[in-house]
DNA sequence: AAAAATAATGTACATGCTGTTGATTAGTGA
DNA sequence: TCACTAATCAACAGCATGTACATTATTTTT
Protein backbone atom coordinates (compact mmCIF):
# COMPACT_ATOMS: atom_id res chain seq x y z
CA UNK A 1 0.00 0.00 0.00
CA UNK A 2 0.81 3.37 -0.09
CA UNK A 3 4.54 2.98 1.54
CA UNK A 4 5.39 6.72 1.35
CA UNK A 5 3.19 9.59 2.87
CA UNK A 6 0.65 10.62 0.77
CA UNK A 7 0.76 14.12 -0.08
CA UNK A 8 -1.81 16.93 2.26
CA UNK A 9 -3.17 18.03 -0.96
CA UNK A 10 -3.94 14.89 -2.49
CA UNK A 11 -5.65 13.55 0.81
CA UNK A 12 -7.76 16.77 1.21
CA UNK A 13 -8.70 16.58 -2.62
CA UNK A 14 -9.96 13.41 -2.55
CA UNK A 15 -12.03 14.12 0.98
CA UNK A 16 -13.18 16.82 -1.36
CA UNK A 17 -14.21 14.42 -4.43
CA UNK A 18 -15.83 12.31 -2.10
CA UNK A 19 -17.75 14.05 -0.06
CA UNK A 20 -19.05 15.68 -2.68
CA UNK A 21 -20.37 12.28 -4.27
CA UNK A 22 -22.01 11.28 -1.58
CA UNK A 23 -24.29 15.21 -1.45
CA UNK A 24 -24.82 14.47 -5.17
CA UNK A 25 -26.14 11.04 -5.33
CA UNK A 26 -27.99 12.06 -2.67
CA UNK A 27 -29.61 14.51 -4.92
CA UNK A 28 -29.50 13.14 -8.63
CA UNK A 29 -28.56 9.46 -7.99
CA UNK A 30 -25.12 8.23 -9.50
CA UNK A 31 -26.19 8.26 -13.28
CA UNK A 32 -26.87 12.23 -13.13
CA UNK A 33 -23.93 13.34 -11.16
CA UNK A 34 -21.47 14.33 -13.62
CA UNK A 35 -17.74 14.83 -13.17
CA UNK A 36 -18.22 18.52 -13.69
CA UNK A 37 -21.23 18.63 -10.59
CA UNK A 38 -18.13 16.94 -8.34
CA UNK A 39 -15.56 19.37 -9.04
CA UNK A 40 -17.89 22.51 -8.59
CA UNK A 41 -19.28 21.25 -5.55
CA UNK A 42 -15.78 20.39 -4.32
CA UNK A 43 -14.20 23.08 -5.28
CA UNK A 44 -11.50 22.13 -7.48
CA UNK A 45 -10.72 22.35 -10.91
CA UNK A 46 -12.09 19.45 -13.20
CA UNK A 47 -8.83 18.76 -14.50
CA UNK A 48 -7.84 17.65 -11.11
CA UNK A 49 -10.38 15.09 -10.81
CA UNK A 50 -8.59 13.65 -13.74
CA UNK A 51 -5.56 13.15 -11.62
CA UNK A 52 -6.86 10.61 -9.27
CA UNK A 53 -9.68 8.91 -10.72
CA UNK A 54 -10.28 7.52 -14.61
CA UNK A 55 -13.57 8.51 -14.47
CA UNK A 56 -17.05 8.75 -12.14
CA UNK A 57 -17.03 4.82 -12.05
CA UNK A 58 -13.58 4.40 -11.37
CA UNK A 59 -14.59 6.86 -7.98
CA UNK A 60 -17.39 4.88 -7.36
CA UNK A 61 -15.87 1.69 -7.09
CA UNK A 62 -12.71 3.28 -4.89
CA UNK A 63 -15.10 4.73 -2.78
CA UNK A 64 -16.85 1.51 -2.57
CA UNK A 65 -14.17 -1.18 -1.65
CA UNK A 66 -12.84 1.29 1.05
CA UNK A 67 -16.31 0.76 3.02
CA UNK A 68 -16.73 -3.09 2.30
CA UNK A 69 -13.14 -3.40 3.51
CA UNK A 70 -13.69 -1.89 6.73
CA UNK A 71 -16.75 -4.59 6.84
CA UNK A 72 -14.69 -7.05 6.01
CA UNK A 73 -12.11 -6.11 8.97
CA UNK A 74 -15.69 -6.12 11.50
CA UNK A 75 -17.14 -9.71 10.35
CA UNK A 76 -13.37 -11.48 10.83
CA UNK A 77 -14.01 -11.17 14.52
CA UNK A 78 -17.31 -12.78 14.98
CA UNK A 79 -16.92 -16.37 16.48
CA UNK A 80 -18.83 -19.10 15.45
CA UNK A 81 -20.13 -20.95 18.08
CA UNK A 82 -20.51 -17.89 20.15
CA UNK A 83 -23.36 -17.72 17.32
CA UNK A 84 -25.74 -20.01 18.44
CA UNK A 85 -24.93 -20.07 22.36
CA UNK A 86 -25.15 -16.00 22.07
CA UNK A 87 -28.34 -16.69 20.13
CA UNK A 88 -30.26 -19.50 22.67
CA UNK A 89 -29.61 -16.69 25.66
CA UNK A 90 -31.37 -14.41 23.34
CA UNK A 91 -28.66 -11.86 23.64
CA UNK A 92 -27.58 -10.14 20.07
CA UNK A 93 -24.22 -10.80 18.61
CA UNK A 94 -21.42 -8.68 19.93
CA UNK A 95 -19.82 -8.44 16.30
CA UNK A 96 -22.91 -7.75 14.57
CA UNK A 97 -23.61 -4.57 16.83
CA UNK A 98 -20.46 -3.52 15.50
CA UNK A 99 -21.80 -3.87 12.53
CA UNK A 100 -24.76 -1.71 12.72
CA UNK A 101 -23.00 0.94 14.94
CA UNK A 102 -19.98 1.07 12.07
CA UNK A 103 -23.34 1.87 9.35
CA UNK A 104 -25.01 4.35 11.95
CA UNK A 105 -21.19 6.11 11.79
CA UNK A 106 -20.86 6.18 8.06
CA UNK A 107 -25.02 6.47 7.49
CA UNK A 108 -25.20 9.44 5.12
CA UNK A 109 -22.93 6.90 2.07
CA UNK A 110 -24.68 3.97 3.43
CA UNK A 111 -28.05 5.21 3.01
CA UNK A 112 -27.21 6.62 -0.45
CA UNK A 113 -25.27 3.78 -1.85
CA UNK A 114 -27.78 1.15 -0.45
CA UNK A 115 -31.14 3.65 -1.14
CA UNK A 116 -32.93 3.54 -4.43
CA UNK A 117 -30.61 5.98 -6.12
CA UNK A 118 -27.34 3.58 -5.26
CA UNK A 119 -25.84 1.08 -7.28
CA UNK A 120 -26.69 -2.58 -6.88
CA UNK A 121 -22.84 -3.90 -7.93
CA UNK A 122 -22.06 -2.43 -3.61
CA UNK A 123 -24.90 -5.02 -2.62
CA UNK A 124 -23.98 -7.33 -4.70
CA UNK A 125 -20.46 -6.79 -2.62
CA UNK A 126 -21.66 -6.99 0.61
CA UNK A 127 -23.68 -9.82 0.31
CA UNK A 128 -20.89 -11.33 -0.71
CA UNK A 129 -18.88 -10.40 2.48
CA UNK A 130 -21.49 -11.66 4.05
CA UNK A 131 -21.89 -15.30 2.33
CA UNK A 132 -18.11 -16.26 2.58
CA UNK A 133 -18.35 -15.24 6.41
CA UNK A 134 -21.36 -17.30 6.74
CA UNK A 135 -19.99 -20.39 5.04
CA UNK A 136 -16.92 -19.89 7.09
CA UNK A 137 -18.47 -19.93 10.59
CA UNK A 138 -21.31 -22.24 9.35
CA UNK A 139 -18.24 -24.61 8.45
CA UNK A 140 -16.58 -24.02 11.75
CA UNK A 141 -19.86 -24.96 14.03
CA UNK A 142 -20.19 -27.69 16.33
CA UNK A 143 -23.47 -29.24 16.46
CA UNK A 144 -24.92 -29.25 12.90
CA UNK A 145 -27.10 -31.80 10.45
CA UNK A 146 -26.84 -31.67 6.55
CA UNK A 147 -28.60 -28.74 5.36
CA UNK A 148 -32.81 -28.92 3.73
CA UNK A 149 -32.25 -27.01 0.61
CA UNK A 150 -29.34 -26.16 -1.47
CA UNK A 151 -26.80 -23.75 0.52
CA UNK A 152 -26.23 -21.46 -2.37
CA UNK A 153 -30.20 -20.61 -1.98
CA UNK A 154 -29.88 -20.54 1.64
CA UNK A 155 -26.94 -17.95 1.41
CA UNK A 156 -28.75 -15.77 -0.90
CA UNK A 157 -31.93 -15.70 1.34
CA UNK A 158 -29.92 -15.18 4.75
CA UNK A 159 -27.78 -12.61 3.20
CA UNK A 160 -30.20 -10.34 1.19
CA UNK A 161 -32.79 -10.53 4.40
CA UNK A 162 -29.91 -9.20 6.35
CA UNK A 163 -29.01 -6.50 3.60
CA UNK A 164 -32.62 -5.69 3.42
CA UNK A 165 -33.26 -5.30 6.93
CA UNK A 166 -30.01 -3.07 7.27
CA UNK A 167 -31.66 -0.97 4.54
CA UNK A 168 -34.88 -0.36 5.68
CA UNK A 169 -33.14 0.46 8.65
CA UNK A 170 -31.02 3.29 7.24
CA UNK A 171 -34.86 4.46 5.43
CA UNK A 172 -36.42 5.20 8.46
CA UNK A 173 -33.29 7.18 9.97
CA UNK A 174 -32.24 4.58 12.52
CA UNK A 175 -34.56 4.38 14.70
CA UNK A 176 -33.69 1.41 16.53
CA UNK A 177 -30.08 0.77 18.59
CA UNK A 178 -27.62 -1.11 17.27
CA UNK A 179 -28.62 -3.65 19.92
CA UNK A 180 -32.21 -3.73 19.19
CA UNK A 181 -31.52 -4.39 15.44
CA UNK A 182 -29.01 -6.92 16.21
CA UNK A 183 -31.19 -8.92 18.33
CA UNK A 184 -34.32 -8.67 15.68
CA UNK A 185 -32.39 -10.40 13.34
CA UNK A 186 -31.39 -12.63 15.35
CA UNK A 187 -34.77 -13.86 15.89
CA UNK A 188 -35.84 -13.95 13.08
CA UNK A 189 -33.15 -16.07 11.55
CA UNK A 190 -33.00 -18.63 14.11
CA UNK A 191 -36.80 -18.88 14.40
CA UNK A 192 -37.46 -17.99 11.29
CA UNK A 193 -39.85 -15.32 9.73
CA UNK A 194 -43.17 -17.44 9.95
CA UNK A 195 -42.73 -18.42 13.73
CA UNK A 196 -41.54 -14.63 14.33
CA UNK A 197 -45.02 -13.28 12.17
CA UNK A 198 -47.20 -15.66 14.87
CA UNK A 199 -48.02 -17.90 12.38
CA UNK A 200 -48.69 -20.98 14.42
CA UNK A 201 -47.01 -24.36 13.02
CA UNK A 202 -49.09 -27.02 14.38
CA UNK B 1 -56.69 3.35 -20.76
CA UNK B 2 -55.60 3.87 -24.28
CA UNK B 3 -59.38 4.01 -25.51
CA UNK B 4 -59.27 4.17 -28.65
CA UNK B 5 -57.34 1.48 -30.92
CA UNK B 6 -52.92 1.85 -31.10
CA UNK B 7 -51.29 2.56 -34.54
CA UNK B 8 -50.08 -0.38 -35.55
CA UNK B 9 -46.78 1.77 -35.88
CA UNK B 10 -46.66 2.91 -32.56
CA UNK B 11 -46.35 -0.76 -31.09
CA UNK B 12 -44.13 -1.81 -33.69
CA UNK B 13 -41.81 0.80 -32.75
CA UNK B 14 -42.72 0.62 -29.07
CA UNK B 15 -41.45 -3.06 -29.03
CA UNK B 16 -38.54 -2.59 -30.93
CA UNK B 17 -37.15 0.17 -28.89
CA UNK B 18 -37.98 -1.86 -25.00
CA UNK B 19 -36.33 -4.92 -26.92
CA UNK B 20 -33.74 -2.77 -27.81
CA UNK B 21 -33.50 -1.56 -23.91
CA UNK B 22 -32.94 -5.40 -22.50
CA UNK B 23 -30.26 -5.96 -25.16
CA UNK B 24 -28.53 -2.99 -24.72
CA UNK B 25 -28.76 -3.18 -21.00
CA UNK B 26 -26.97 -6.36 -20.80
CA UNK B 27 -24.10 -4.82 -22.44
CA UNK B 28 -23.48 -2.04 -21.15
CA UNK B 29 -25.91 -1.14 -17.99
CA UNK B 30 -28.61 1.35 -18.28
CA UNK B 31 -25.95 4.30 -17.75
CA UNK B 32 -24.19 3.28 -20.53
CA UNK B 33 -26.94 3.56 -22.81
CA UNK B 34 -27.98 6.25 -24.90
CA UNK B 35 -30.51 6.76 -26.80
CA UNK B 36 -28.57 6.59 -29.93
CA UNK B 37 -27.48 3.20 -29.01
CA UNK B 38 -31.41 2.34 -28.41
CA UNK B 39 -32.87 3.82 -31.64
CA UNK B 40 -29.98 2.37 -33.61
CA UNK B 41 -29.92 -1.02 -32.06
CA UNK B 42 -34.08 -0.34 -32.59
CA UNK B 43 -33.33 0.62 -36.60
CA UNK B 44 -35.95 3.82 -36.33
CA UNK B 45 -34.89 7.26 -36.42
CA UNK B 46 -33.71 8.87 -32.95
CA UNK B 47 -36.59 11.75 -33.45
CA UNK B 48 -38.74 8.71 -33.20
CA UNK B 49 -37.58 8.10 -29.88
CA UNK B 50 -38.90 10.96 -28.26
CA UNK B 51 -42.35 10.94 -29.92
CA UNK B 52 -43.04 7.78 -27.08
CA UNK B 53 -40.64 8.58 -24.48
CA UNK B 54 -39.59 11.95 -22.67
CA UNK B 55 -35.71 10.12 -22.20
CA UNK B 56 -34.20 7.17 -21.30
CA UNK B 57 -35.41 7.02 -17.80
CA UNK B 58 -39.11 7.44 -18.85
CA UNK B 59 -38.16 4.26 -21.51
CA UNK B 60 -37.08 2.70 -18.10
CA UNK B 61 -39.82 3.71 -15.79
CA UNK B 62 -42.64 2.55 -17.86
CA UNK B 63 -41.02 -0.72 -19.24
CA UNK B 64 -40.17 -1.62 -15.30
CA UNK B 65 -44.47 -0.65 -14.48
CA UNK B 66 -45.42 -2.46 -16.80
CA UNK B 67 -43.94 -5.78 -15.62
CA UNK B 68 -44.87 -4.79 -12.06
CA UNK B 69 -48.49 -4.50 -12.98
CA UNK B 70 -48.35 -8.32 -14.20
CA UNK B 71 -46.78 -9.56 -11.64
CA UNK B 72 -49.78 -7.34 -9.09
CA UNK B 73 -52.08 -9.76 -11.05
CA UNK B 74 -50.45 -13.21 -10.15
CA UNK B 75 -50.22 -12.14 -6.41
CA UNK B 76 -53.93 -11.37 -6.21
CA UNK B 77 -54.46 -15.27 -6.85
CA UNK B 78 -53.32 -16.34 -3.39
CA UNK B 79 -55.51 -17.43 -1.13
CA UNK B 80 -54.49 -17.10 3.02
CA UNK B 81 -55.00 -20.11 4.85
CA UNK B 82 -54.16 -22.09 1.54
CA UNK B 83 -50.67 -20.57 2.44
CA UNK B 84 -50.12 -22.23 5.65
CA UNK B 85 -51.68 -25.62 4.90
CA UNK B 86 -49.67 -25.87 1.59
CA UNK B 87 -46.59 -25.73 3.61
CA UNK B 88 -47.61 -28.01 6.23
CA UNK B 89 -48.27 -30.69 3.53
CA UNK B 90 -44.75 -29.58 2.24
CA UNK B 91 -46.52 -28.76 -0.91
CA UNK B 92 -45.39 -25.52 -2.90
CA UNK B 93 -47.86 -22.79 -3.21
CA UNK B 94 -49.68 -22.76 -6.70
CA UNK B 95 -49.77 -18.62 -6.93
CA UNK B 96 -45.71 -18.76 -5.91
CA UNK B 97 -44.97 -21.61 -8.98
CA UNK B 98 -46.75 -19.35 -11.28
CA UNK B 99 -44.66 -16.52 -10.47
CA UNK B 100 -41.47 -18.38 -11.35
CA UNK B 101 -43.14 -19.38 -14.30
CA UNK B 102 -43.74 -16.19 -15.24
CA UNK B 103 -40.43 -14.79 -14.22
CA UNK B 104 -38.66 -17.60 -16.28
CA UNK B 105 -40.85 -16.70 -19.37
CA UNK B 106 -39.17 -12.80 -19.10
CA UNK B 107 -36.04 -14.06 -17.87
CA UNK B 108 -34.08 -12.16 -19.67
CA UNK B 109 -35.35 -8.75 -19.23
CA UNK B 110 -35.61 -9.95 -15.35
CA UNK B 111 -32.44 -10.63 -15.51
CA UNK B 112 -31.17 -7.74 -16.83
CA UNK B 113 -33.25 -5.13 -14.56
CA UNK B 114 -32.66 -7.30 -10.99
CA UNK B 115 -29.02 -7.96 -12.35
CA UNK B 116 -25.97 -5.79 -11.35
CA UNK B 117 -26.44 -3.77 -13.99
CA UNK B 118 -30.30 -3.32 -13.21
CA UNK B 119 -32.10 -0.17 -11.10
CA UNK B 120 -32.32 -0.49 -7.42
CA UNK B 121 -35.59 1.28 -7.59
CA UNK B 122 -37.02 -1.91 -9.88
CA UNK B 123 -36.11 -3.66 -6.68
CA UNK B 124 -37.93 -1.30 -4.30
CA UNK B 125 -41.14 -1.84 -6.21
CA UNK B 126 -41.39 -5.52 -6.71
CA UNK B 127 -40.38 -5.51 -2.87
CA UNK B 128 -43.13 -3.17 -2.19
CA UNK B 129 -45.93 -5.57 -4.40
CA UNK B 130 -44.62 -8.48 -2.05
CA UNK B 131 -44.86 -6.56 1.18
CA UNK B 132 -48.16 -5.25 0.64
CA UNK B 133 -49.39 -8.78 -0.21
CA UNK B 134 -48.33 -10.52 2.72
CA UNK B 135 -49.64 -8.36 4.94
CA UNK B 136 -53.26 -8.72 3.61
CA UNK B 137 -52.58 -12.10 3.88
CA UNK B 138 -50.93 -11.84 7.13
CA UNK B 139 -54.30 -9.87 7.90
CA UNK B 140 -56.85 -12.34 6.65
CA UNK B 141 -54.90 -15.95 8.68
CA UNK B 142 -56.92 -17.65 11.43
CA UNK B 143 -54.42 -19.10 14.02
CA UNK B 144 -52.18 -16.53 14.54
CA UNK B 145 -49.92 -14.78 17.66
CA UNK B 146 -48.69 -11.38 17.77
CA UNK B 147 -45.50 -11.10 15.95
CA UNK B 148 -42.15 -11.37 17.94
CA UNK B 149 -40.53 -8.36 16.13
CA UNK B 150 -41.57 -5.06 14.46
CA UNK B 151 -44.12 -5.89 11.31
CA UNK B 152 -41.70 -3.40 9.55
CA UNK B 153 -38.36 -5.28 9.96
CA UNK B 154 -40.05 -8.73 9.24
CA UNK B 155 -41.22 -7.67 5.84
CA UNK B 156 -38.31 -6.20 5.05
CA UNK B 157 -36.43 -9.09 5.82
CA UNK B 158 -39.02 -11.84 4.05
CA UNK B 159 -39.24 -9.45 0.48
CA UNK B 160 -35.99 -8.63 0.73
CA UNK B 161 -34.80 -12.80 1.08
CA UNK B 162 -37.62 -13.89 -1.74
CA UNK B 163 -35.95 -11.25 -4.00
CA UNK B 164 -32.45 -12.22 -3.34
CA UNK B 165 -33.48 -15.96 -3.99
CA UNK B 166 -35.01 -15.19 -7.25
CA UNK B 167 -32.13 -12.99 -8.36
CA UNK B 168 -29.85 -15.81 -7.52
CA UNK B 169 -32.07 -18.19 -9.81
CA UNK B 170 -32.08 -15.80 -12.43
CA UNK B 171 -28.20 -15.14 -12.32
CA UNK B 172 -27.75 -19.09 -12.21
CA UNK B 173 -29.78 -19.69 -15.77
CA UNK B 174 -32.80 -21.21 -13.71
CA UNK B 175 -31.49 -24.60 -12.89
CA UNK B 176 -34.00 -25.59 -10.66
CA UNK B 177 -37.54 -25.51 -12.09
CA UNK B 178 -40.53 -23.29 -10.47
CA UNK B 179 -42.00 -25.91 -8.30
CA UNK B 180 -38.48 -26.74 -6.61
CA UNK B 181 -38.00 -22.73 -5.88
CA UNK B 182 -41.40 -22.56 -4.60
CA UNK B 183 -40.27 -25.51 -2.02
CA UNK B 184 -37.40 -23.73 -1.21
CA UNK B 185 -38.41 -20.60 -0.43
CA UNK B 186 -41.53 -21.74 1.52
CA UNK B 187 -39.31 -24.36 3.81
CA UNK B 188 -36.56 -21.69 4.81
CA UNK B 189 -39.37 -19.06 5.40
CA UNK B 190 -41.41 -21.65 7.49
CA UNK B 191 -39.03 -23.49 8.91
CA UNK B 192 -36.34 -20.85 9.49
CA UNK B 193 -32.86 -20.07 8.04
CA UNK B 194 -31.01 -21.40 10.89
CA UNK B 195 -32.68 -24.80 11.22
CA UNK B 196 -32.72 -24.99 7.44
CA UNK B 197 -28.92 -24.62 7.57
CA UNK B 198 -28.90 -27.72 10.21
CA UNK B 199 -28.04 -25.71 13.37
CA UNK B 200 -29.41 -27.61 16.04
CA UNK B 201 -31.81 -25.42 18.32
CA UNK B 202 -31.49 -27.74 21.55
C1' DA C 1 -60.07 2.96 -53.27
C1' DA C 2 -59.35 7.81 -52.09
C1' DA C 3 -58.79 11.10 -48.52
C1' DA C 4 -57.59 12.53 -44.03
C1' DA C 5 -54.75 11.72 -40.17
C1' DT C 6 -50.69 10.86 -38.07
C1' DA C 7 -46.39 8.18 -37.38
C1' DA C 8 -41.72 8.12 -38.87
C1' DT C 9 -37.82 10.23 -41.33
C1' DG C 10 -33.92 13.33 -42.33
C1' DT C 11 -31.48 17.25 -41.22
C1' DA C 12 -29.84 20.82 -38.61
C1' DC C 13 -28.78 23.43 -34.36
C1' DA C 14 -27.41 25.09 -29.75
C1' DT C 15 -26.00 23.20 -25.51
C1' DG C 16 -23.40 20.64 -22.30
C1' DC C 17 -20.23 16.99 -20.70
C1' DT C 18 -16.07 14.31 -21.61
C1' DG C 19 -11.23 13.25 -21.42
C1' DT C 20 -6.80 15.13 -22.76
C1' DT C 21 -2.97 18.42 -23.36
C1' DG C 22 0.50 21.97 -22.33
C1' DA C 23 1.87 25.87 -19.90
C1' DT C 24 1.67 28.13 -15.43
C1' DT C 25 1.00 28.83 -10.44
C1' DA C 26 1.08 27.42 -5.73
C1' DG C 27 1.89 24.32 -1.87
C1' DT C 28 4.66 20.62 0.35
C1' DG C 29 8.47 17.93 2.29
C1' DA C 30 13.34 17.61 3.01
C1' DT D 1 15.75 27.57 0.72
C1' DC D 2 14.93 24.48 -3.07
C1' DA D 3 13.41 20.65 -5.73
C1' DC D 4 9.20 18.30 -6.47
C1' DT D 5 4.68 17.82 -7.73
C1' DA D 6 -0.24 18.88 -7.00
C1' DA D 7 -3.55 22.04 -8.61
C1' DT D 8 -5.04 25.53 -11.91
C1' DC D 9 -6.36 27.57 -16.29
C1' DA D 10 -7.60 27.54 -21.05
C1' DA D 11 -8.45 25.27 -25.07
C1' DC D 12 -9.68 21.23 -28.03
C1' DA D 13 -12.21 17.61 -30.62
C1' DG D 14 -15.69 14.25 -29.98
C1' DC D 15 -20.08 12.84 -28.87
C1' DA D 16 -24.92 12.76 -26.86
C1' DT D 17 -28.88 15.54 -25.92
C1' DG D 18 -33.36 17.52 -26.83
C1' DT D 19 -35.84 20.27 -30.05
C1' DA D 20 -37.66 21.98 -34.50
C1' DC D 21 -39.42 21.81 -39.18
C1' DA D 22 -40.25 20.20 -43.63
C1' DT D 23 -40.98 15.84 -45.96
C1' DT D 24 -42.23 11.02 -46.72
C1' DA D 25 -44.64 6.76 -45.60
C1' DT D 26 -48.11 4.16 -43.43
C1' DT D 27 -52.44 3.53 -41.29
C1' DT D 28 -57.22 4.48 -40.42
C1' DT D 29 -61.47 6.38 -41.81
C1' DT D 30 -64.91 7.46 -44.95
Amino acid sequence: MGNSKTDRRIIRTKKFIRDALTELMEEKGFEGVTVRDLTKKADINRGTFYLHYQDKYDLLEKSENEVIQEIKEFIKKANPNEIVSANLKEQPLPFIIALFEYIQENARFMQVMLGPKGNPGFHLKIKEVMKTNMLEKLELMDNKTPPLVPLEHLMSYVTSAHLGVIQHWLEQDMKQSPREMALTLASMTFLGPAYVAGIKRT
